[in-house]
DNA sequence: TTCGGCATGTAAGTGGTTACATGATTTC
DNA sequence: GAAATCATGTAACCACTTACATGCCGAA
C-alpha cells in the first residue's frame, strides 16, 4: 500500500525521495508510516511502471536530487487503487498487547505506561490540530465544492477524533487502575484506627 | 509481537494451534490480527525456547491435537515483554489512504466506500460490546481489586471507544461529502427560473 | 572537528499474507 | 456428493525494520 501513499502525495506536488520521506514523517505517519529505506526502492518500481517520472536536478551547495512527478497513467492508477472497498479492517496496536497484561505489572509501573501512551497520543492530536488549521487557512474547509483534495481534511479529522478518543481512554484507564490499586492496598494495608 | 499475543492468551488457558487461531479471530483480531499459518511456526519457536510446552492429545472422531500450556519461564517472559513503554505509535489504516483520495471519485462511490467502512466498524463495536458484557458477567468489572486479568476489560474498552469514534467520523464524513457534492451539482445545474 | 542536514541508496533480517496440501468426520 | 469443521502444517512471496555506506555542506 506504500505505493498508494506515495502516489497520494505526488498527486499534489513533486517530491524527491528525501522530501517524500520528510513529508511522511511530518504528516502521513499518522495514517501510514514509512521509512526512508522503503521509499527509494518503491520510487524505482513506480517509475519502472511508468506511474511517475523522475528528473535529475543539479544543485550547488548540496547534493543533486531526483525530482519525481506523477504521470497521467499514475493518476489513473491512483484512482483505481483508492476505489477499493476493503472487506476487513485489521489493526495492530502494540500498546494494547501491553494493556491486556497490565494487571501483571506493579500498579505504579502500569500507571507509567499508560501515562506514556497518553503523551504520545496527546502529541499526535496536537500535530493533527496544527495540520487542520493549516488546511483551513489554505481554503480546505468543510462545505467546499467537490474537488480532488477534499479527502485530506476528512483524513485529518479522522486522526483528530481517534486520537482524542484514545487520550480519553487513557484517562479512564488511569482512573480504573487507581481504584483497582486502592482496593488492593486497602486489603493489604487497612486504615489505622486509634 | 505475535509471541506476546499468543502468550497473553495462553496465560489464561491452554490452547491447541487451531483453537488459538479461533480465539484470535473471535476477539484478539480487534487488537492484533493473526492468521493460522503464522501461528503454528510461532508455537514451535515458543516451545523451542521453553516458554510453552505442548502435549499430544489423542482424540477419536476427529484428528489428534497438540495442546499448549504456558511455562513459568513463559509467564516471566510475558511480563518482561508487556513491561516495555513504546516510544512511538505507528498506525497503518488502509481506509484512510482511500479517504485522502476520496475527492477523486464520483460522489456516489465515495458515499458507498464510507458506508462500507462504517458497517465494518459498527460490527466491530457490536462484537466488542458483546465481549464486554461477557467479561462483566464473568466478574471482570471496573473497580475490581488488582489482578492479572484486569487488563482485558481495559483493552475491550479501548476498542469500544475507538470504534465508536470511527463510526462517528464516518457519519460526519458522509455529511461532508453530501454538502460538497450538493455544491457541485448546484454549480453545474443551476435552478431553473421561469 | 564534530555534528546535523541534505541526498541516495544497499543488505540482512523479521514479520506477515495467500495459497496450497493432507485427511478424517459431520452436516446439508 | 459437496461443503464445512477439526487439525496441522509448508512454500512462495510481499512488506517492513534496522542498520549501515557514502559524500558534501554549513554551523556550533
Amino acid at each position: 500500500m506504500l505505493r498508494l501513499a506515495i502516489l497520494s502525495l505526488l498527486a499534489n506536488s513533486d517530491y524527491s525521495g528525501y522530501d517524500l520521506s520528510k513529508a511522511f514523517d511530518a504528516s502521513l505517519t499518522y495514517v501510514w508510516a514509512a521509512s526512508q529505506s522503503q521509499i527509494y526502492p518503491e520510487l524505482h518500481k513506480l517509475e519502472a511502471k511508468g506511474l511517475i517520472e523522475g528528473v535529475d536536478v543539479p544543485q550547488d551547495g548540496r547534493p543533486d536530487k531526483r525530482l519525481y512527478r506523477i504521470t497521467d497513467a499514475g493518476r489513473d492508477t491512483l484512482v483505481e487503487w483508492a476505489d477499493e472497498l476493503p472487506g476487513t479492517y485489521a489493526i495492530r496496536d502494540r500498546f494494547q498487547l501491553t494493556t491486556i497484561n497490565i494487571g501483571r505489572l506493579p500498579p505504579a509501573r502500569a500507571r507509567e505506561l499508560v501515562t506514556g501512551q497518553r503523551a504520545l497520543l496527546q502529541q499526535r492530536h496536537e500535530v493533527l490540530a496544527g495540520i487542520a488549521e493549516l488546511l483551513e487557512s489554505a481554503g480546505h474547509r468543510p462545505g467546499e465544492p467537490w474537488n480532488d483534495q477534499l479527502g485530506w481534511r476528512l483524513t485529518v479529522e479522522a486522526g483528530l477524533r481517534t486520537s482524542a478518543a484514545y487520550v480519553g481512554w487513557c484517562d479512564w484507564a488511569l482512573e480504573q487502575l487507581d481504584t483497582s490499586a486502592a482496593h488492593r492496598s486497602r486489603k493489604h494495608l487497612p486504615p489505622i484506627r486509634p
